[in-house]
DNA sequence: ATGGCTCACATCGTGAGA
């Protein structure tokens, strides 16, 4: 099974390259069984469902107008949906999880934060705790099971272009990056990208500003973390940049992990 | 160097993203 999440900042203006990314990816020797989506930015009523079954695909989704707005996509049907963190009393749409062919997937588009310290931040702190404890009890349901999505968090310096210059900031402060690990080290999930040797410098998110992209000035946050029960069957786990290259690309990219 | 770009909006400037 290979998972991929992809923020792709609106859903209208990014269909067609979705499409084109899906159409690519059956033509590669594993092609793509999941796709999880970020930033809709349309409401349910408007998203294009007919054009994922034409091509055969199923799909859960909840989604607002203008913000947010998360989706699963799937070769093979998807049970015991559930939208948002049941948890967590949310206007906000950031959550979908379900189960296909015996794995959870839970998919999040998690806050931006807008500054350290802000009203934001702190309901990004709490958003996340809330995660924790949705996915704590999923795994005492499910034992192989994925958390991904857009984390806005880069857990590590060696995920971020210029350490110095981003400092204890927005996705990179401690408290981000206290939470993130606590889906490590108490829940004992595994960042996929980070089980295989990868090269340096590797980023899913450009800042559309000042030719990031050309000059590599990126972030890793978006992530595919997967239980200790699947882990140990992840084969690889990568970043496609190539849609990042398109005419009027989302600015990030689509991050993907292959499970035996 | 906090801008620069891109998106959405009961648009034509503003808020948000990261």
């Amino acid at each position: 099974m290979i998972v991929s999440s992809w923020n792709v900042n609106s859903l209208n203006v990014r269909l067609p390259q979705v499409l084109d990314w899906l159409a690519a990816q059956q033509q590669a020797a594993a092609p793509v069984d999941v796709l999880c989506l970020q930033e809709l930015k349309l409401t349910d009523d408007k998203f294009p469902r007919e054009a994922f079954e034409q091509l055969g695909w199923h799909m859960a989704y909840t989604g607002q107008k203008t913000y947010n707005g998360v989706a699963i996509l799937s070769r093979q049907p998807l049970t015991d949906v559930v939208l948002n963190n049941p948890r967590y009393e949310d206007e906000q749409r950031r959550l979908v999880a379900a189960t296909i062919d015996g794995v959870r997937i839970i998919n999040g588009y998690f806050p931006n934060g807008q500054e350290v310290g802000s009203d934001k931040y702190a309901y990004k702190l709490a958003w996340l705790d809330a995660l924790i404890e949705l996915v704590r009890e999923d795994l005492s349901r499910f034992p192989k099971l994925v958390l991904c999505g857009d984390f806005n968090i880069a857990p590590a310096d060696a995920d971020v272009h210029d350490p110095a210059l981003w400092g204890e900031g927005l996705h990179v402060s401690p408290q981000e990056r206290a939470r993130f690990f606590r889906f490590i080290d108490e829940l004992g999930l595994k960042d996929t990208f980070r089980l295989f040797e990868q090269a340096p410098k590797l980023f899913s998110w450009w800042d559309y500003r000042n030719l990031g992209f050309q000059k590599n000035q990126g972030l890793r946050i978006d992530h595919i973390l997967a239980s200790p029960a699947l882990a140990t069957s992840c084969k690889r786990s990568w970043i496609d940049r190539q849609p990042r290259k398109n005419k009027q690309p989302s600015d990030h990219a689509p991050v993907l992990a292959e499970f035996a």
